[in-house]
DNA sequence: AATATCCGTATTTTT
DNA sequence: TACGGATATT
């Protein structure tokens, strides 16, 4: 099944109690090997190896049902997941077998929501205050960059890594635990010669976080690492919960694997369950290492593996089995289909990224017309840009579509100025939201930021720039008095009158949308994200829980746009691959299965990063149950010179050689409406001759 | 010192 | 398309 419902559709109690009186036997639904991991002995370490399309959810949902039904307090129970979007499909699944108010006491989350909730409470333990700021990888970036002008870096007639690529080599170091020189040379090569640069960047950057009681992402695994390293601490945590699952193990990294040594610190259930052969996070520092080597890291562990593959008709699992068979480094598995079919996938060639667009539209249509609903299928691509062309040829046919890994809500400019100020008002100390808010003010660029900063004393000790600010003790350009006023006046209200946080956002943009209608363009529609973020702020009474799930928890801005209407509506998927782990669809289209996309040229450095984009293409192709396209455009067409018809010739992705081709049906692309491809195609070569002409008459 | 504007160059995937 | 950096304008 894919998507989920929010909790307050879906079954109601009383049916879901019936159904648990009258049909007692749900694990009778499992085959022997899920029913095996489902209702395990209850402490002995367990792995559950799943591939593809195995029943992973339904045997993790199981379980929980399974511990709850045995008599294990709910709350005791604690589910890891990659994505938040997990942890409630599974909980929910887990409500529909054992009734959802025992499911919803489950302790489910990612780790980093994990992570900041015991943070938030034992985090004074390791001297960190119970307000604490999250920032996201933008504000992160943004406060790197500020270091980096501090220290006047970048001067040079070199070019300087950017804010992003600093934070990423930074993110790197910190989660695979691995020295900067040999994150530098491995992976950042091209910023070796900054090493002493970043060296200083980041030495700054880790003392300000602190100073300010500002974590980052990584910050909350390294200090939940850190809390239950105290020996106190650590046996109180792990007291809490009996039982411990870990979803999409293969993407853990070194920290979260001792994180979960340590919240086993009283030898209790264990549970993870992963697919070595999906395991397509190491960028994040994920490593493969922690679900091969789980047996060592928790002795006496059994070893369960799941190989039934109920997903996928028979020739798409042949396909993907001898993509992976060619992989270098693989391990013992047997995927073994029970759908069969005679469909092959199709292996679709286009003329080019314009002819790939009309295949794919016309085939999502000709599917929709025989009864696959929109809903049903999925378009998957590499990298976020490669649906741009397809996009908009779905809004010229008027074919709705959601995507996924889009921009989101929060990372919208505006959203992000009325987020940093009201995190500053849970935090007093966080530098880069006084940075932020304070350049909003005319008049007041980085240089009167950073006086009015010192000024209030901003992140340093025994200083309250809340009070400073009151007492009006803080130099101003002139150019700025007025507007700075007004601002304080705002700023001091919220903390006088504690409003709740819809109150605060409202009392904040009596000052700030005369701001916004300045300084934006499109200010109307911005105003209506405000709006919007002023309507989920009302389901919150916490200052600090709102702003903390704006930077764990993100709205995504396509469901927000979308709404609670369109959700009824069928609708296509867009997402990365990265994004479709864990979903299906019944058709599924992979766009640009062509080398250098698929794998990405900036992935094809070593045999490791090649394989990682091989289990990529893997997780693709697996996506899909009945039927899978997977396109290939033969040219494409240098962007820079829109005007020119200067193209290349691409070569099908590597991860299918010619003696693969077999389970493949190849099909022409020239579809009726390649006629739309053949014109442009046409017009450019018109273009051309006449481009030609005219250079040589004024030669 | 802030703000506007221009130009050249990009290394993907996300909690 | 955005960002980083430089240069011009207020």
């Amino acid at each position: 099944m894919f998507g989920y419902r929010s909790g307050s559709q879906g079954l109601s109690d009383t049916d879901v109690d019936m159904q648990d009186t009258t049909n007692k036997h749900w694990l009778d639904e499992l085959n022997p090997e899920q029913r095996d991991a489902a209702t395990h002995a209850k402490s002995t370490p367990l792995l559950v190896i799943a591939g593809a399309g195995t029943g992973k959810t339904k045997t993790l949902a199981s379980r929980v049902a399974w511990l709850i039904e045995s008599g294990i307090s709910p709350s005791s129970i604690l589910l890891l997941t990659f994505t938040r979007r997990a942890s409630l499909e599974m909980l929910d699944r887990a409500g529909q077998l054992v009734g959802p108010a025992k499911a919803s006491q489950v302790v489910g989350g990612t780790f980093h929501a994990v992570a900041n909730r015991l943070l938030r409470q034992f985090g004074p333990a390791i001297g960190l205050s119970p307000s604490f700021s999250i920032v996201d990888p933008a504000d992160s970036a943004d406060l790197i960059d500020l270091i980096r002008s501090d220290l006047n870096l970048g001067t040079t007639d070199r070019r300087f890594p950017r804010k992003s690529t600093i934070a990423a080599v930074y993110s790197r170091v910190v989660n695979s635990r691995t020295k900067l020189d040999d994150v530098l040379r491995v992976h950042f090569p091209w910023c070796i010669e900054d090493a002493d640069g970043i060296r200083q960047i980041v030495e700054q950057f880790i003392k300000r976080k602190r100073e300010q009681a500002v974590l980052d992402y990584d910050d909350l695994l390294l200090y939940l690492h850190a809390l239950l390293r105290l020996p106190g601490v650590c046996e109180e945590v792990a007291d809490r919960f009996e039982h411990v699952l870990v979803d999409e193990y293969q993407d853990t990294n070194l920290i979260q694997c001792e994180i979960l040594q340590a919240l086993r610190a009283r030898k209790r259930g264990v549970m993870v369950v992963g697919d070595d052969a999906q395991s397509i996070y190491s960028f994040r520092a994920a490593s493969v290492e922690n679900i091969l080597n789980f047996p060592k890291h928790f002795e006496g562990a059994r070893v369960i593996k799941l190989e039934r593959n109920y997903r996928s008709v028979q020739p798409i699992l042949d396909a993907s089995n001898a993509v992976m068979s060619r992989a270098n480094h693989q391990f013992a598995k047997n995927l073994v289909g029970v759908r069969q079919s005679e469909q092959k996938p199709r292996l679709v060639s286009v003329q080019d990224e314009a002819g790939q667009s009309t295949a794919v539209c016309e085939r999502i249509l000709a599917r929709l017309e025989e009864g696959t609903p929109l809903k049903q299928q999925a378009v998957l691509f590499r990298t976020g840009y490669h649906s741009d062309a397809l996009e908009v040829e779905l809004a010229r046919r008027n074919i709705p579509f959601v995507k996924y890994g889009g921009l989101k809500f929060v990372e919208a400019a505006h959203v992000k100025d009325m987020v940093a100020l009201l995190r500053l008002l849970t935090n007093s100390a966080d530098e880069m939201s006084w940075f932020r808010v304070l350049q909003l003010i005319e008049g007041i660029g980085p240089g009167a930021a950073r006086k009015i900063i010192a000024g209030l004393g901003v992140g340093q000790t025994n200083s309250d720039p809340i009070l400073t600010l009151r007492m009006d003790a803080v130099q101003v350009p002139a150019a700025a008095r007025f507007q700075f006023a007004e601002f304080a006046r705002a700023v001091l209200a919220c903390v006088d009158e504690k409003p709740t946080p819809a109150g605060a956002i409202e009392r904040v943009r009596k000052f700030y949308d005369p701001i916004f209608n300045r300084i934006y363009d499109n200010a109307a529609l911005r105003l209506r994200d405000l709006e919007q973020l002023e309507q989920i702020a009302a389901n919150y009474t916490s200052l600090v829980q709102f702003v903390t799930d704006m930077a764990i928890d993100p709205p995504s801005r396509t469901q927000d746009l979308a709404g609670k209407p369109m959700l009824e509506e069928d609708f296509l998927v867009l997402s990365t691959i990265h994004s479709a782990k864990g979903c299906e669809w019944g058709v599924v289209h992979v766009l640009h299965v062509a080398d250098g996309n698929i794998p990405a040229d900036m992935a094809c450095g070593t045999d490791a990063e090649i394989d990682e984009e091989r289990r990529l293409f893997y997780v693709a192709m697996t996506r899909a149950k009945d039927e899978l396209n997977l396109y290939f455009p033969l040219r494409y067409y240098f962007k820079k010179n829109k005007r020119s018809d200067k193209h290349s010739y691409a070569q099908l992705t590597r991860f299918i050689p010619p003696e693969h081709l077999r389970f493949y049906d190849a099909v022409g692309g020239h579809s009726p409406g390649a006629k739309v491809e053949v014109s442009v195609s046409a017009r450019r070569v018109a273009q051309e001759q006449v481009d030609a002409l005219l250079t040589d008459l004024f030669r």
